[in-house]
DNA sequence: GCATTAATTGGTC
DNA sequence: GACCAATTAATGC
C-alpha cells in the first residue's frame, strides 16, 4: 500500500488544476514527471520559510495551511482537501514558502518541481491565466477573512468557521465530513481553544448544533447565517 | 498500563 | 476576551 501511485489521466479530482488542463495536448508531457507521497496525519509536509520545491497539489485526504505569527500563535490560513493547491503563495516572487503545511488525516500528495511548473507556465498560456484567476480570486477571500476576524465578535467569527467547514466539506449523517480539533478552529478563527469550547458548548445547548467528539453537525444552518449576517449588517 | 496530548472548567487580569 | 492552572477525557506507545 505504500506504492500506491496516482495517475493523472484516471484521477477522480475533476477541480484539480492539473486534471482541468489534461485535455490540452502539452500537457501531457508534464504530467509525467510529478512526483507522489504519503503524509501521515497531523504531520507537517511543507516548512514555513523552508526553500521552494515546486507547487503541492492534494491527492487524498485533507490539510491545513499555517503561518506562524508575531506571537508565535499560528494562524491557520486556509482549509485544504482533495483538488486542491498548496504552496502557490510563495511561487514566482519569493524563494521559500511564506506558510506551512500540515496533513488533518493521512493523505497522498502529488508534488510538481518548480521547473516542471515553470515551464507549463510559460507553454500553456490556457493555464497560465486560469492560475492567475485562481490566484485573484484567493487573493478576495484571504482579504475577507481578515476582515471578519477584525470585526466580527468571537461567537460570530466561531459560527463563521463552522459554516464555512460545513460549506467546504460537506456535511453527511448529521455531521460535518471533517474532524478538527478545538484548537484547529480556533486558529482559524482568530481566537483561543477555550473561547471555541466555550461557543460550541452553547451551540448546543441552543440545539443549533450537533456535538460527539471531534465531530460536529449543523442543524440550524439558517438560523446561523441569520447570525453572522445580522451582525455584519449592524456593524458595516 | 503508563505517558503524552486534547478537552473542559473556573478563575484572574 | 486572553492567559493560566487544575481536572478529566482521549489517545499514543
Amino acid at each position: 500500500m505504500k506504492k500506491l501511485m496516482p495517475i493523472c489521466e484516471t484521477c477522480l479530482n475533476k477541480n484539480c488544476f492539473i486534471k482541468k488542463h489534461l485535455h490540452l495536448e502539452k500537457m501531457k508531457n508534464y504530467v509525467d514527471k510529478k512526483h507522489s507521497f504519503h503524509c501521515n496525519k497531523s504531520k507537517q509536509f511543507m516548512l514555513e520559510g523552508a526553500p521552494l520545491q515546486g507547487l503541492y497539489f492534494i491527492y487524498k485526504g485533507k490539510a491545513k495551511t499555517v503561518k506562524t505569527g508575531i506571537n508565535g500563535r499560528e494562524q491557520i490560513v486556509r482549509f485544504t482537501k482533495e483538488g486542491d493547491i498548496v504552496g502557490f503563495r510563495g511561487f514566482g516572487t519569493n524563494n521559500r514558502y511564506l506558510i506551512g503545511a500540515y496533513a488533518i488525516e493521512d493523505i497522498i500528495l502529488c508534488n510538481f518541481s518548480n521547473e516542471v511548473m515553470m515551464e507549463i507556465l510559460k507553454n500553456i498560456p490556457e493555464f497560465t491565466f486560469n492560475l492567475m484567476l485562481f490566484y485573484a480570486e484567493e487573493l478576495n477571500k484571504s482579504e475577507n477573512n481578515v476582515r471578519k476576524i477584525a470585526h466580527m465578535s468571537v461567537r460570530e467569527r466561531v459560527i463563521d468557521t463552522l459554516l464555512y467547514i460545513h460549506r467546504k466539506f460537506g456535511q453527511t449523517n448529521d455531521y460535518i465530513n471533517i474532524e478538527l480539533s478545538r484548537k484547529d478552529i480556533s486558529d482559524f478563527a482568530g481566537t483561543t481553544e477555550e473561547q471555541v469550547i466555550r461557543v460550541i458548548s452553547n451551540l448546543k445547548k441552543e440545539f443549533l448544533i450537533n456535538v460527539s467528539g471531534k465531530q460536529i453537525g449543523l442543524l440550524k444552518i439558517n438560523s446561523l447565517r441569520k447570525e453572522i449576517f445580522d451582525h455584519k449588517y449592524i456593524l458595516k
